[in-house]
RNA sequence: GGGGGCGUGGUGAAGUUGGUUAUCACGCCGGCCUGUCAAGCCGGAGCCCGCGGGUUCGAGUCCCGUCGUCCCCGCCA
C-alpha cells in the first residue's frame, strides 16, 4: 500500500497532462454502473472529476456507494469524442482508474449531499459534517476564511497589532443580557462572557498599544434572529490619536480587502456618508437600504391648510405628514387593509393609501382633500399613472419609522450582487424612552459632540458615533471614545448612575482614564453579517460552521446540557425548585 | 413575552368539500446493461401522517393543547 494518499486534486485534472498517473482522495458523489464499465464522480475539496473503472479493477467485495471515502490511482485521459460534459469543469477529461481503494464506507445518508436539493435546516445542523460536503457550505466557509485572512493582512499592513482579550470577564448589567459562567474557585461568583472587548481595548489604548485589532468572539444572551446568534464574531479595532476620519478610512481599507477576497472586486471607495438625521428623514431608518429609492417625502407643506382632520390634527400637534411612492403596484383591497394593520401595529394612527389615476387620487380619503392638495402630492412624490402612494400622519419620528418599515417591506432590492455601503454618522447620544428616561444610543463610552449640549439638552445631543451599513443591514458601529475621566463621569451622571454604582462598576476603568489616556476611537465589524451578505446567504447560520437553533440548541452536540450533580456541588450551585419540578415533569413525559 | 408559517416513508414534496389497501420523485435493497454523467430498464422494502386530547359512523384533512423548527415584534447599551 502506497504511503501517498493523494497527489492531485480533482479540479487539477482539467489541466493535468494526459497519461500522467495521479492519486486522488475523496468521496463517491454519484456512481453509474453500466455493467461492463463503471463511472463515478469523485468529489474532493476542489470539485468533481469523473473516474472510469473496469469492474475487474474493483477489489472483490468492494462497493462504490454514495459518500464512500476512496483513494483512486489512475491515469488522466481525454474523454472520447462525444462524451465530454460541458457542465463539468473537468468535463473534457477523466481518470482511468487502475486501482480504487475504499478507505472508509458510509452508512446510508440522512440526506443527499447535493446542492440542488433542499434539506431541512435542522437535519443539516444535526449532520453538519455532511452539510460541509455540499459545495455551497464549503464555499461559504472558504469565503469566510479568505475574507478574514485578507482583513487580517490588511490590518497587519497598516501596522495594527492583534491582541487577545479575556473571554471570562466581570458582568456589567448594562445593555444586553450577559452569558454567565459560574466560578468554582470563587463559589457564588460568575464570569460573564464579553458582549464586546470594549473596555479592554480602551485599556490597551491607555497602555499605548496604539493600533489594536482582534477577531473577537462576542456573546449576547438575547433572542435569536436570522442575523443574531448567542455567539458571533466581530472584527474589533481601536486606535489612539485618532478621530472618526482615521477610523472610517481604516475600516474602509480592511473591509474592502475582505470584500475583494470574496467577490474578486473591491467596493468603490470612499464609502458615502449620511448623517443619522438625514437617514431617518429620507429612509425612516438608521440602516437604510440604498439599493432602491422609494424615499420618504415631507408632505406637511401641502397640507398646511387642509380640511382633512387626519392630517391637520397631526400637524397641529407638532407632527407632520409623510409619504412614499411605492411605484406601480396592483394591491387588492385586502392587501391594502393588511398594510394599514401593519402600520397600526407599528404605532401609526392610520395609513392613507392612494393610487395615482388620471392625474388625481383613487383613495378612500380622496373626497376629503382638495384637487390642489391631491395634485401637489402627486407632483412631490413624482407619481405617475398606476403608482401607489402611502401616507402617514402623526408624530414625525413615528411617521418616519412606520414608512421606513413599509419601505423595506415593499421595496424590491436588486439582490445581493449589488453592494451598497453607507456610513451613518452623528447618532443621538441618548435614546429617549416614553417615560422620559435616557439610555445611551451607542454605549456610554461614546464622546458627545458637545458636553454642554449633552448636559443641558440631552434629548437633542449628538454623538461622535457612526455605523457602517450594507444593503440595509447594520454591519457594525463605532465611536470616538471619551478619554477624559471627568467627561466620562458626567455621562454616567446624565444616565442616572449613582456615584456609588459608578465607582463599584466602573471605578477601575475611570481610574485608568486618569493616567494620561490618549484620545482614541474605534469600531467593530460584524463578520458573520458581512459574510452572509457577501455570499448571498439569508442567515448568518450559513456562514457559521456550527450555529445554534432559535432556542439556543446545537442539534449536533446537544448543547446546552444538564450537568452532573457533582459538578453543581463543586460550583456551589443548585437549581431553583420550580426548575427542578419542570425538569422532572419533562423527564416523566419522556418515559 | 407576543404574532405568523411549517411539521406526511431516509430526504424533498402531493394529498381536492373529512370517506375504502396514503401518492410521487430521489435515496435504499435485488437484478440487467461497456460511455454514462441528477444514467436507463425490471422487481422490491419502507410512512398509519410530530405528540396528546376532542368533534365525527369515519380525520393526514376540522377543533384545542403541546413539542420542534423557521420568520418577525419585543429584546439586542
Amino acid at each position: 500500500m502506497s504511503e501517498i494518499l493523494r497527489t492531485t486534486y480533482a479540479a487539477e485534472i482539467a489541466d493535468a497532462e494526459t497519461g500522467s498517473e495521479v492519486v486522488l482522495g475523496g468521496w463517491v458523489s454519484r456512481s453509474r454502473d453500466m455493467g461492463g464499465v463503471i463511472f463515478f464522480d469523485l468529489r474532493d475539496p476542489s470539485g468533481l472529476v469523473q473516474v472510469v473503472l473496469d469492474p475487474a479493477e474493483l477489489p472483490v467485495g468492494a462497493e462504490l456507494k454514495m459518500e464512500y471515502c476512496v483513494k483512486v490511482t489512475g491515469r488522466v485521459q481525454a474523454r472520447p469524442e462525444g462524451t465530454q460534459n460541458k457542465d463539468l469543469a473537468t468535463g473534457l477529461v477523466e481518470v482511468n482508474a487502475s486501482d480504487v481503494e475504499v478507505l472508509s464506507a458510509s452508512d446510508v445518508l440522512p440526506f443527499m449531499v447535493d446542492d440542488r436539493l433542499n434539506v431541512d435546516e435542522l437535519i443539516r445542523l444535526r449532520y453538519r459534517y455532511l452539510d460541509f460536503r455540499r459545495p455551497t457550505m464549503a464555499a461559504n466557509l472558504k469565503a469566510r476564511a479568505k475574507a478574514t485572512a485578507a482583513m487580517r493582512r490588511s490590518l497587519d499592513d497598516m501596522s495594527f497589532m492583534e491582541v487577545e482579550t479575556p473571554t471570562l470577564i466581570a458582568s456589567t448589567p448594562e445593555g444586553a443580557r450577559d452569558m454567565l459562567v459560574p466560578s468554582r474557585l470563587q463559589q457564588g461568583s460568575f464570569y460573564a462572557l464579553p458582549q464586546s472587548p470594549q473596555i479592554f481595548k480602551q485599556l490597551l489604548m491607555v497602555g499605548g498599544i496604539d493600533r489594536y485589532f482582534q477577531f473577537a468572539r462576542c456573546y449576547r444572551d438575547e433572542d435569536f434572529r436570522s442575523d443574531r446568534q448567542l455567539e458571533f464574531t466581530q472584527l474589533d479595532i481601536e486606535g489612539s490619536f485618532w478621530d472618526e476620519e482615521a477610523v472610517m478610512q481604516t475600516i474602509e481599507t480592511a473591509v474592502s480587502a475582505g470584500v475583494a477576497a470574496v467577490r474578486g472586486e473591491a467596493p468603490s471607495l470612499p464609502i458615502p456618508r449620511m448623517t443619522w438625521t438625514e437617514a431617518m428623514h429620507r429612509f425612516g431608518s438608521d440602516k437604510p437600504d440604498l439599493r432602491f429609492g422609494m424615499e420618504i417625502n415631507d408632505l406637511s407643506g401641502v397640507f398646511s391648510e387642509t380640511e382633512f382632520k387626519g392630517f391637520s390634527g397631526a400637524i397641529a400637534d407638532g407632527g407632520s405628514v409623510r409619504g412614499i411612492n411605492v411605484g406601480p403596484r396592483d394591491f387588492s383591497r385586502s392587501a391594502l387593509d393588511k398594510l394599514i394593520d401593519q402600520a397600526k401595529s407599528l404605532g401609526a394612527k392610520g395609513l392613507v393609501w392612494a393610487f395615482c389615476e388620471e392625474g388625481t387620487w383613487r383613495s378612500p380619503v380622496a373626497k376629503f382633500l382638495s384637487d390642489g392638495e391631491k395634485e401637489a402630492v402627486i407632483a412631490q412624490l413624482e407619481a405617475v399613472e398606476g403608482d401607489l402612494m402611502l401616507i402617514v400622519a402623526g408624530p414625525t419620528r413615528n411617521a418616519l419609522e412606520v414608512l421606513g418599515q413599509l419601505r423595506v417591506d415593499l421595496g424590491q432590492p436588486t439582490g445581493h450582487e449589488e453592494l451598497r455601503f453607507v456610513w451613518i454618522t452623528q447618532f443621538p447620544v441618548f435614546d429617549v424612552h416614553e417615560d422620559g428616561g435616557l439610555s445611551p444610543a451607542h454605549h456610554p463610552f461614546t464622546q458627545p459632540e458637545s458636553i454642554d449640549q449633552m448636559i443641558n439638552d440631552p434629548e437633542n445631543a449628538f454623538a461622535r458615533a457612526y455605523d457602517l451599513v450594507l444593503n440595509g443591514s447594520e454591519l457594525g458601529s463605532g465611536s470616538v471614545r471619551i478619554h477624559d475621566p471627568v467627561v466620562q463621569t458626567q455621562v454616567f451622571d446624565t444616565l442616572g448612575i449613582s456615584p456609588e454604582e459608578r465607582e463599584s462598576r466602573f471605578g477601575w476603568f475611570l481610574e485608568a482614564l486618569r493616567y494620561g489616556t490618549p484620545p482614541h476611537a474605534g469600531f467593530a465589524v460584524g463578520v458573520d453579517r458581512l459574510l452572509a451578505i457577501l455570499v448571498g446567504a439569508s442567515s448568518i447560520r450559513d456562514v457559521i460552521a456550527f450555529p445554534k437553533t432559535q432556542r439556543g440548541i446545537d442539534p449536533l452536540s446537544g448543547s446546552p446540557s444538564l450537568v452532573d450533580n457533582d459538578q453543581m456541588i463543586e460550583l456551589g450551585l443548585d437549581l431553583r425548585p420550580e426548575v427542578k419540578a419542570a425538569l422532572a415533569e419533562k423527564e416523566d413525559s419522556n418515559d
